[in-house]
DNA sequence: GACGATTAAATCGCATGCGATTGAATTTGG
DNA sequence: CCAAATTCAATCGCATGCGATTTAATCGTC
Protein backbone atom coordinates (compact mmCIF):
# COMPACT_ATOMS: atom_id res chain seq x y z
CA UNK A 1 0.00 0.00 0.00
CA UNK A 2 1.36 3.16 -0.64
CA UNK A 3 1.19 6.46 1.57
CA UNK A 4 -1.56 7.59 0.04
CA UNK A 5 -3.63 4.69 0.42
CA UNK A 6 -2.43 4.44 4.20
CA UNK A 7 -3.40 7.83 4.84
CA UNK A 8 -6.68 7.78 3.66
CA UNK A 9 -7.20 5.22 6.28
CA UNK A 10 -5.89 6.57 9.20
CA UNK A 11 -7.76 7.49 11.73
CA UNK A 12 -7.46 9.80 14.60
CA UNK A 13 -8.09 6.87 17.36
CA UNK A 14 -5.00 4.77 16.03
CA UNK A 15 -3.23 8.34 16.32
CA UNK A 16 0.39 8.32 18.81
CA UNK A 17 -0.29 12.05 19.00
CA UNK A 18 -4.00 11.54 20.26
CA UNK A 19 -3.76 9.07 22.62
CA UNK A 20 -0.68 11.10 24.23
CA UNK A 21 -3.07 14.23 24.24
CA UNK A 22 -6.33 12.49 25.37
CA UNK A 23 -4.06 10.46 27.95
CA UNK A 24 -2.51 13.83 29.54
CA UNK A 25 -6.15 15.54 29.53
CA UNK A 26 -7.75 12.60 31.33
CA UNK A 27 -4.95 12.48 34.22
CA UNK A 28 -5.43 16.04 34.40
CA UNK A 29 -8.98 15.56 35.11
CA UNK A 30 -8.06 13.07 37.38
CA UNK A 31 -5.94 14.63 39.52
CA UNK A 32 -7.67 17.78 39.66
CA UNK A 33 -9.77 16.77 43.04
CA UNK A 34 -6.70 15.99 45.07
CA UNK A 35 -5.00 18.71 43.76
CA UNK A 36 -7.58 21.38 44.39
CA UNK A 37 -7.36 20.50 47.76
CA UNK A 38 -3.56 21.47 47.92
CA UNK A 39 -5.40 24.26 46.22
CA UNK A 40 -2.95 23.72 42.77
CA UNK A 41 -3.61 23.47 39.37
CA UNK A 42 -1.66 20.88 37.77
CA UNK A 43 1.10 22.84 35.67
CA UNK A 44 1.36 24.62 39.82
CA UNK A 45 1.88 21.10 40.82
CA UNK A 46 4.60 20.54 38.49
CA UNK A 47 6.45 23.38 39.65
CA UNK A 48 5.87 22.45 43.30
CA UNK A 49 7.85 18.92 42.84
CA UNK A 50 10.96 21.06 41.44
CA UNK A 51 11.08 23.16 44.31
CA UNK A 52 9.93 20.85 47.03
CA UNK A 53 13.36 18.70 46.26
CA UNK A 54 15.47 21.48 44.94
CA UNK A 55 14.33 24.35 47.34
CA UNK A 56 15.71 26.94 45.01
CA UNK A 57 16.00 26.99 41.29
CA UNK A 58 16.84 29.53 39.11
CA UNK A 59 14.15 30.09 36.09
CA UNK A 60 16.43 28.89 33.01
CA UNK A 61 17.05 25.69 34.89
CA UNK A 62 13.13 25.64 35.93
CA UNK A 63 12.81 26.28 32.23
CA UNK A 64 14.67 23.00 31.29
CA UNK A 65 13.01 20.94 34.25
CA UNK A 66 9.43 21.25 33.39
CA UNK A 67 10.23 21.67 29.56
CA UNK A 68 7.90 25.10 29.67
CA UNK A 69 9.39 28.40 28.58
CA UNK A 70 9.39 31.71 30.69
CA UNK A 71 6.66 32.95 28.70
CA UNK A 72 4.08 30.55 30.58
CA UNK A 73 6.19 30.45 34.02
CA UNK A 74 6.28 33.61 34.65
CA UNK A 75 2.84 33.77 35.07
CA UNK A 76 2.46 31.03 36.59
CA UNK A 77 5.11 31.70 39.14
CA UNK A 78 3.51 35.23 40.35
CA UNK A 79 0.47 33.23 40.98
CA UNK A 80 2.07 30.89 43.29
CA UNK A 81 4.18 33.97 44.78
CA UNK A 82 0.34 35.79 45.30
CA UNK A 83 -0.18 32.33 47.57
CA UNK A 84 3.22 32.82 49.64
CA UNK A 85 4.63 29.40 48.28
CA UNK A 86 7.33 31.12 46.39
CA UNK A 87 9.72 33.54 46.24
CA UNK A 88 11.20 35.53 43.21
CA UNK A 89 13.98 37.56 43.49
CA UNK A 90 17.01 38.78 40.82
CA UNK A 91 19.98 37.36 41.26
CA UNK A 92 22.96 39.56 42.97
CA UNK A 93 25.84 38.30 40.37
CA UNK A 94 23.68 38.00 37.14
CA UNK A 95 20.69 40.49 37.20
CA UNK A 96 19.15 38.74 34.30
CA UNK A 97 18.59 35.87 36.14
CA UNK A 98 15.45 35.06 38.18
CA UNK A 99 15.64 33.05 41.76
CA UNK A 100 13.15 31.46 42.51
CA UNK A 101 12.99 30.07 46.30
CA UNK A 102 10.18 27.97 48.23
CA UNK A 103 8.67 29.63 51.16
CA UNK A 104 8.07 28.07 54.69
CA UNK A 105 3.88 27.65 52.87
CA UNK A 106 5.76 26.21 50.26
CA UNK A 107 7.39 24.01 52.05
CA UNK A 108 4.36 22.61 54.51
CA UNK A 109 2.62 21.16 51.37
CA UNK A 110 5.97 19.07 50.18
CA UNK A 111 4.07 15.95 52.34
CA UNK A 112 0.54 16.10 51.38
CA UNK A 113 1.84 17.20 48.01
CA UNK A 114 4.12 14.51 47.41
CA UNK A 115 1.47 11.81 48.88
CA UNK A 116 -0.84 13.04 46.40
CA UNK A 117 2.20 12.24 44.11
CA UNK A 118 2.25 8.65 44.84
CA UNK A 119 -1.63 8.48 45.02
CA UNK A 120 -1.62 9.57 41.49
CA UNK A 121 0.89 7.66 40.32
CA UNK A 122 -1.21 4.52 41.31
CA UNK A 123 -4.28 4.96 39.59
CA UNK A 124 -3.07 4.62 36.00
CA UNK A 125 -4.60 0.61 36.12
CA UNK A 126 -1.72 -0.35 34.90
CA UNK A 127 0.46 -3.02 37.95
CA UNK A 128 4.09 -0.99 38.91
CA UNK A 129 6.11 -2.70 36.58
CA UNK A 130 3.74 -1.61 33.92
CA UNK A 131 3.69 2.20 34.91
CA UNK A 132 7.39 2.12 35.41
CA UNK A 133 7.95 0.88 31.84
CA UNK A 134 5.52 2.76 30.42
CA UNK A 135 6.38 5.65 32.07
CA UNK A 136 10.19 5.16 30.75
CA UNK A 137 8.81 4.78 26.89
CA UNK A 138 7.42 7.66 27.29
CA UNK A 139 10.00 9.84 28.55
CA UNK A 140 12.14 8.38 25.84
CA UNK A 141 9.61 9.37 22.95
CA UNK A 142 9.60 12.82 24.17
CA UNK A 143 13.37 12.86 24.31
CA UNK A 144 12.99 11.61 21.07
CA UNK A 145 10.48 13.97 19.48
CA UNK A 146 12.68 16.65 20.96
CA UNK A 147 15.72 16.22 19.41
CA UNK A 148 14.14 15.87 16.26
CA UNK A 149 12.74 18.94 16.73
CA UNK A 150 16.24 20.67 17.83
CA UNK A 151 18.14 18.88 14.64
CA UNK A 152 15.08 20.28 12.52
CA UNK B 1 9.39 1.05 52.72
CA UNK B 2 6.20 2.45 54.16
CA UNK B 3 4.16 4.78 51.62
CA UNK B 4 5.32 8.17 53.51
CA UNK B 5 8.97 7.67 52.59
CA UNK B 6 8.55 6.53 48.78
CA UNK B 7 6.70 9.81 48.83
CA UNK B 8 9.66 11.71 50.28
CA UNK B 9 12.38 10.18 47.12
CA UNK B 10 9.21 10.82 44.16
CA UNK B 11 10.72 13.09 41.43
CA UNK B 12 8.76 14.67 39.14
CA UNK B 13 11.03 13.22 36.29
CA UNK B 14 9.54 9.22 37.21
CA UNK B 15 6.23 10.31 37.53
CA UNK B 16 3.99 8.81 34.70
CA UNK B 17 1.39 11.85 34.44
CA UNK B 18 4.85 14.21 34.08
CA UNK B 19 5.60 12.35 31.12
CA UNK B 20 2.28 12.03 29.10
CA UNK B 21 2.45 15.49 29.60
CA UNK B 22 5.48 16.63 28.59
CA UNK B 23 5.18 13.99 25.90
CA UNK B 24 1.63 15.63 24.61
CA UNK B 25 3.08 19.03 24.54
CA UNK B 26 6.24 17.91 22.41
CA UNK B 27 3.73 16.19 19.69
CA UNK B 28 2.16 19.41 19.44
CA UNK B 29 5.34 21.58 19.20
CA UNK B 30 6.70 19.03 16.78
CA UNK B 31 3.43 19.04 15.12
CA UNK B 32 2.92 22.75 14.54
CA UNK B 33 5.02 23.57 11.55
CA UNK B 34 3.37 21.14 9.14
CA UNK B 35 0.16 22.22 10.47
CA UNK B 36 0.86 25.56 10.30
CA UNK B 37 0.91 25.37 6.63
CA UNK B 38 -2.75 23.33 7.02
CA UNK B 39 -3.39 26.67 8.26
CA UNK B 40 -4.47 24.24 11.73
CA UNK B 41 -3.50 24.83 15.47
CA UNK B 42 -3.42 21.05 16.61
CA UNK B 43 -7.45 20.52 18.72
CA UNK B 44 -8.63 22.14 15.31
CA UNK B 45 -6.75 19.36 13.49
CA UNK B 46 -8.07 16.73 15.82
CA UNK B 47 -11.56 17.84 15.00
CA UNK B 48 -10.84 17.93 11.12
CA UNK B 49 -9.57 14.47 11.22
CA UNK B 50 -12.99 13.41 12.89
CA UNK B 51 -14.79 15.31 9.54
CA UNK B 52 -12.59 13.94 6.81
CA UNK B 53 -13.24 10.89 7.93
CA UNK B 54 -17.15 10.93 8.83
CA UNK B 55 -18.27 14.34 7.09
CA UNK B 56 -20.93 15.08 9.46
CA UNK B 57 -21.30 14.98 12.77
CA UNK B 58 -23.24 16.28 16.40
CA UNK B 59 -21.78 17.99 18.64
CA UNK B 60 -22.87 16.18 20.92
CA UNK B 61 -21.17 13.23 19.29
CA UNK B 62 -17.95 15.16 18.52
CA UNK B 63 -17.02 15.74 22.12
CA UNK B 64 -17.29 11.93 22.82
CA UNK B 65 -14.55 11.38 20.01
CA UNK B 66 -12.11 13.95 20.59
CA UNK B 67 -12.85 13.63 24.45
CA UNK B 68 -13.14 17.66 24.97
CA UNK B 69 -16.45 19.27 26.09
CA UNK B 70 -18.50 21.91 24.33
CA UNK B 71 -17.29 24.81 26.12
CA UNK B 72 -13.82 24.16 24.07
CA UNK B 73 -15.52 23.26 21.22
CA UNK B 74 -17.89 25.81 20.70
CA UNK B 75 -15.40 28.76 20.06
CA UNK B 76 -13.10 26.18 18.09
CA UNK B 77 -16.01 25.30 15.55
CA UNK B 78 -16.42 28.74 15.57
CA UNK B 79 -13.36 29.69 14.05
CA UNK B 80 -12.87 26.29 11.75
CA UNK B 81 -16.66 28.11 10.53
CA UNK B 82 -15.01 31.46 9.53
CA UNK B 83 -12.04 29.92 7.99
CA UNK B 84 -14.89 28.23 5.91
CA UNK B 85 -14.12 24.07 6.57
CA UNK B 86 -17.35 23.62 8.04
CA UNK B 87 -20.78 24.45 8.61
CA UNK B 88 -22.58 24.72 11.45
CA UNK B 89 -26.70 23.86 11.96
CA UNK B 90 -29.37 23.54 14.19
CA UNK B 91 -30.97 20.16 13.60
CA UNK B 92 -34.46 20.17 12.39
CA UNK B 93 -35.98 17.12 14.59
CA UNK B 94 -33.87 18.40 17.53
CA UNK B 95 -33.44 21.81 18.04
CA UNK B 96 -30.47 21.12 20.88
CA UNK B 97 -28.55 19.72 18.39
CA UNK B 98 -26.10 21.34 16.54
CA UNK B 99 -24.75 19.44 13.42
CA UNK B 100 -21.19 20.50 12.25
CA UNK B 101 -20.64 19.44 8.08
CA UNK B 102 -17.64 19.76 6.66
CA UNK B 103 -17.49 21.99 3.92
CA UNK B 104 -15.67 21.43 -0.04
CA UNK B 105 -12.86 23.61 1.94
CA UNK B 106 -12.31 21.44 4.38
CA UNK B 107 -12.83 18.53 2.05
CA UNK B 108 -9.85 19.93 0.05
CA UNK B 109 -7.43 19.60 3.23
CA UNK B 110 -8.48 16.66 3.45
CA UNK B 111 -5.61 14.38 1.58
CA UNK B 112 -2.94 16.96 2.54
CA UNK B 113 -4.07 16.58 6.60
CA UNK B 114 -3.96 12.73 6.12
CA UNK B 115 -0.50 12.98 4.63
CA UNK B 116 0.17 15.05 7.65
CA UNK B 117 -1.29 12.73 10.00
CA UNK B 118 0.64 9.97 8.47
CA UNK B 119 4.52 11.71 8.75
CA UNK B 120 3.87 12.94 12.20
CA UNK B 121 3.02 9.36 13.39
CA UNK B 122 6.49 7.84 12.16
CA UNK B 123 8.26 10.94 13.65
CA UNK B 124 8.19 9.27 17.33
CA UNK B 125 11.35 7.61 17.07
CA UNK B 126 9.46 4.42 17.70
CA UNK B 127 9.48 1.98 15.12
CA UNK B 128 6.50 0.59 13.37
CA UNK B 129 5.13 -2.09 16.66
CA UNK B 130 6.78 0.24 18.85
CA UNK B 131 4.16 3.27 17.63
CA UNK B 132 1.28 0.89 17.15
CA UNK B 133 2.13 -0.96 21.08
CA UNK B 134 2.26 2.23 22.79
CA UNK B 135 -0.60 3.92 21.01
CA UNK B 136 -2.62 0.84 22.08
CA UNK B 137 -1.53 0.96 25.71
CA UNK B 138 -1.61 4.81 26.22
CA UNK B 139 -5.64 4.67 24.84
CA UNK B 140 -5.78 1.60 27.24
CA UNK B 141 -4.28 3.72 29.98
CA UNK B 142 -6.63 6.73 28.99
CA UNK B 143 -9.77 5.11 28.86
CA UNK B 144 -9.26 3.17 32.52
CA UNK B 145 -8.13 6.59 33.81
CA UNK B 146 -11.53 8.14 32.66
CA UNK B 147 -13.44 5.00 33.61
CA UNK B 148 -11.89 5.32 37.21
CA UNK B 149 -12.77 9.03 37.08
CA UNK B 150 -16.42 8.04 36.42
CA UNK B 151 -17.13 5.47 38.66
CA UNK B 152 -15.35 7.80 41.50
C1' DG C 1 -51.63 18.56 28.51
C1' DA C 2 -48.70 20.43 32.25
C1' DC C 3 -44.70 20.87 34.55
C1' DG C 4 -40.56 19.52 36.76
C1' DA C 5 -36.43 16.89 35.31
C1' DT C 6 -33.18 16.18 31.89
C1' DT C 7 -30.32 17.19 27.96
C1' DA C 8 -27.51 19.99 24.65
C1' DA C 9 -25.01 23.82 23.59
C1' DA C 10 -23.36 28.26 24.66
C1' DT C 11 -21.38 31.73 27.77
C1' DC C 12 -18.23 33.38 31.26
C1' DG C 13 -14.09 33.48 33.94
C1' DC C 14 -9.67 31.84 34.88
C1' DA C 15 -5.31 29.37 34.00
C1' DT C 16 -2.37 27.63 30.88
C1' DG C 17 0.92 27.18 26.37
C1' DC C 18 3.38 29.44 23.07
C1' DG C 19 4.98 32.57 18.94
C1' DA C 20 6.66 37.03 18.57
C1' DT C 21 8.60 40.88 20.51
C1' DT C 22 10.77 43.82 23.98
C1' DG C 23 14.02 45.35 27.39
C1' DA C 24 17.68 44.87 30.30
C1' DA C 25 22.09 42.72 31.52
C1' DT C 26 26.07 40.31 30.14
C1' DT C 27 29.37 38.40 26.97
C1' DT C 28 32.21 38.54 23.02
C1' DG C 29 35.14 40.01 19.25
C1' DG C 30 37.87 43.35 17.33
C1' DC D 1 37.60 49.24 25.67
C1' DC D 2 33.37 49.23 23.25
C1' DA D 3 29.80 48.07 20.01
C1' DA D 4 27.42 44.02 18.38
C1' DA D 5 25.69 39.71 19.61
C1' DT D 6 23.75 36.91 23.02
C1' DT D 7 21.11 35.66 27.00
C1' DC D 8 17.30 35.87 30.15
C1' DA D 9 12.93 37.11 31.71
C1' DA D 10 8.82 39.57 30.88
C1' DT D 11 4.99 41.19 27.99
C1' DC D 12 1.43 40.73 24.52
C1' DG D 13 -1.90 38.35 21.74
C1' DC D 14 -4.27 34.33 20.56
C1' DA D 15 -6.05 29.62 21.15
C1' DT D 16 -7.12 26.19 24.07
C1' DG D 17 -9.27 23.46 28.43
C1' DC D 18 -12.52 23.39 31.83
C1' DG D 19 -15.61 24.45 36.12
C1' DA D 20 -19.75 26.79 36.81
C1' DT D 21 -23.71 28.70 35.12
C1' DT D 22 -27.31 29.89 31.75
C1' DT D 23 -30.62 29.22 28.12
C1' DA D 24 -33.39 26.66 25.25
C1' DA D 25 -35.55 22.41 23.89
C1' DT D 26 -37.22 17.92 24.86
C1' DC D 27 -38.63 14.14 27.86
C1' DG D 28 -41.12 11.82 31.48
C1' DT D 29 -44.70 11.31 34.62
C1' DC D 30 -48.82 12.15 36.25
Amino acid sequence: MDKKAFAEQIKLEVLLCFSAYSLSHAFSRFYRPMLDRLGLTYPQFVVMMVLWENGKITMKALTDLVMLESNTLTPLLKKLEAAGLVHRTRNRDDERVLDIEITEAGLALKADGQLAAVDLALASGEDLDGVIEMQQRMAKMRDSVREKLETA
